[in-house]
DNA sequence: CAAGTTTTTTACCATTTGGTAAAGTTACGA
DNA sequence: TCGTAACTTTACCAAATGGTAAAAAACTTG
């Protein structure tokens, strides 16, 4: 067993690695409940008593999930920079969100399930992380706005705009894939789309 | 046991509502593998076993709520009308949605899980209901903005911006209520946000 | 109201599932 | 290379869960 005070073995890290990584897409696309160890022990090639080894318990891994996500998460957020120029820091940030979707749809999803069941595991770390960093970046928008730099407009509700067009091309994408099949460059168009969409939005 | 061809009794339209708005709320929540029969049994005072005799199984329910929700999900799509004024027509369109949003988020989020975790029950009825539907009214927007009446744009990204910004509200309604908490006048900010968000988009 | 039908309830079952016990195997530092 | 600690595997278990059987109760209708 491990001692609290002992920094992981080679073995651990990657073990602990496989096991997250199994588990992200899993959760992503069951759900929590709707995901065995089994199948995680599967997906990852060892047996379920081995799992347990490294975790806890199933939750066990799905916390460490999520609080892994929430860092990853936010820091595109936190990166906007208050001595920028406004539009182009917004627009950096919503094409990292693009990206993101992009590049992490398992995360997102993750996120999207935890959420929209009620943030059962997150409801404090949201409380306690994202908030503040979400009302300092809204005081960034304020000024901006009160300085004439763009629109005038709620800026929390404008962060929600960004945050829901954005991650919806990662959580929909089940139904994105159908209404718009064969679709090579559906994620140029967008990302053209929602630049487009946003500098409308964001022009005084 | 109930032929084929036999008009439904009261009782068994009755009780079959009661298990349907019992279990919407709980699948919403919870998912579908997240949710038992017995709490859906506790949460409309039935028996296990009388939800069996009602639906044949616990995915029978799951399906019969997925499609009667596909039904009046989309009604508000189908009315915008091509003989209307444009700009009237979509934001009627979007109002309609956000009120949804806020009158029926257990529907919402019931449809959010099924499309996240990949449409497992539902990829046929988008293929052959939403498409159409979809392909229609993409047609009737591209004219729109041909004739000048809308800017040009990408009409399927304009219908998923609009998706995804009115359905946030009720899907990632956890996380909103997190950062925006207490405000009372929550829901007249975010309409009127959204308004004034796709009339700048929509502007030619 | 009596016979038949529908609906509800009680008791039960097989499978799945999260997790444990403990023996066996491997890695690794002295 | 040897002993010990870390890791893996096999066998197993109790609870939860979807669902069934069948008797009891309630309702409908001639």
């Amino acid at each position: 067993m491990n001692s609290p005070a002992r920094k992981p073995s080679r073995i651990q890290t990657e073990n602990r690695q496989r096991i997250r990584d199994a588990a992200l897409g899993l959760f992503a696309t069951h759900g929590f409940r709707g995901t065995t160890l089994d199948q995680i022990a599967e997906a990852c090639g060892m047996h379920k008593p081995n799992l347990i080894y490294y975790y806890d318990s199933k939750e066990a891994i799905h916390i460490d999930l999520l609080n892994t996500l929430m860092e990853e998460w936010l820091s595109p957020l936190d990166a906007m920079n208050p001595d920028g120029d406004p539009l182009e820091e917004i627009l950096g940030y919503i094409r990292r969100k693009m990206e993101m979707s992009r590049l992490y749809p398992r995360e997102s999803r993750l996120f999207a399930n935890e959420i929209v069941q009620g943030a059962p595991r997150m409801l404090p770390h949201l409380e306690s992380t994202l908030k503040p960093l979400f009302d300092r970046q809204c005081g960034i928008l304020a000024k901006w706005m009160k300085d004439g730099k763009i629109a005038e407009m709620h800026p929390a509700h404008l962060i929600f705009s960004i945050w829901a067009v954005t991650q919806h091309y990662a959580d929909f994408e089940a139904q994105i894939s159908v209404l718009l099949p064969g679709d090579d460059k559906r994620a140029r168009g967008a990302d053209q789309f929602v630049e487009m969409m946003f500098r409308k939005v964001l022009t005084p």
